[in-house]
DNA sequence: CGTGCTCTTGAGAAATCTCAAGCCCCGTGG
DNA sequence: CCACGGGGCTTGAGATTTCTCAAGAGCACG
């Protein structure tokens, strides 16, 4: 796991999201435009939990540092995802940026004042928490799988929210992967090779993934 | 058995039921109480996720099949747990009672329109979200360590939130904590006596569990 | 061309699972 | 009162999966 570089948000005034060609979900508007370079942390664990975040592009991953030093990956959020209401008042993980990514941020007080009227924005919200809560659920089913089970989880999950075609960018590192899913590296990267060995997926480079067998993978997959 | 609240979300002091279940949480005021044989079926997984449910005694599992026929158990609760809202318009687990156990439940659409007008109730839900996406944080944290650690870490988690001594009247099965911890049952059962034999725990009958070591129980629980 | 990452591969060690058997508790019926 | 049977739990031993430790390969960048 990397230690992380210093601190470097650029804050961008509220006028240049303006020009921006994401408008959509309930932070279109109201919204406050962050950038953040690869591996810098975009919150902390037991910061109290102020925003919600949109990202915008780019790719983000939650985690918790366990007590044995582990690091447990909680989430990974592709474009579009809405991320930090995995908490009370306080964050329970800490997220940060995998590669240059840029969120909207929006105050969750004035988020829930405006909700508390608009019913559209409040359904919105309550889906987006509905959601979050099924992907936790998917985690778990992938957690209780084998190994090989896992990764093609993880895949078949990627592939369906990041491209519909059948070449996936994976913007995490097989460390990263191997955090989210419970096993070590060495055991996700041989896990990739025995899948292109079948003919079930093809490595273009290692971050490069092109689903050839759809079907074999969809019953490799458990869950 | 014990019939305590818990009740994270009541402000009211925790005193207050009692034989009859009326009066306290979101749920007292327009619930309707309901009760469940051991191993019924409260609600199944793809049902309209039309009701939310607050437990009043007894216990629960929420649980989902997978495809290779495994069952996964998402969460317990006990006494004072609102559950139901793992869910957008549809369940996406099942969920069944344990033992003899009675709920109050109550029409989501009721309580969501009472929420937009009611600060405080709105609150409460969000608490009672919070707290789910918790556990399921740390249920993830579980799943990705060793079986002791996992078995311990379910026994602290049953600890906090069943009694408040040192002995634990575990509801469910070795089967149902298996599926919950992603083990077998005969790992799971190998744990407790492994525990037992080093002095951590003492197993009264194997569903009654006394905590002799609670500062080695701490440690060996990594999260 | 080195240097530093990230990723892959190999081989033995360790944890967990599988299959199989036996035990315990308890309710039932002789 | 005791034998019987079933469900839930425990224990054992070998098979399998995953981890650990170690080394090598691929690639981007200065």
């Amino acid at each position: 796991m990397q230690t992380q570089a210093t601190l470097s948000l650029s804050h961008h005034p509220a006028s240049v999201f303006r020009g921006q060609p994401r408008a959509e979900g309930p932070f279109g508007m109201i919204g406050t435009p962050m950038r953040y370079a690869r591996n810098t942390e975009i919150y902390g664990e037991a910061e109290p939990a102020e925003y919600l975040y949109q990202l915008v592009f780019g790719a983000v991953r939650t985690y918790k540092i366990l007590d044995d030093g582990r690091r447990q990956i909680g989430s990974f959020y592709l474009p579009g995802d809405i991320f930090g209401f995995e908490a009370g008042d306080a964050h329970n993980s800490s997220a940060e940026a995998i590669c240059e990514s840029q969120v909207m941020m929006v105050k969750r007080n004035a988020l829930m004042v405006r909700a508390s009227h608009e019913r559209d924005l409040a359904r919105q919200l309550w889906d987006a928490t509905a959601l979050e809560l099924r992907r936790f659920q998917e985690h778990l089913a992938l957690l209780i799988s084998s190994a090989e089970e896992r990764v093609v989880g993880f895949l078949i999950d990627m592939a369906r929210r990041a491209t519909k075609n059948a070449t996936i960018e994976l913007p995490m590192s097989r460390q990263d992967i191997a955090d989210y899913l419970g096993l070590t590296i060495e055991t996700v990267s041989r896990t990739f090779t025995q899948l292109e060995q079948t003919g079930v997926i093809a490595l273009r480079t290692s971050r490069r993934v092109e689903l050839r067998n759809r079907a074999m993978l969809n019953r490799l997959g458990a869950s």
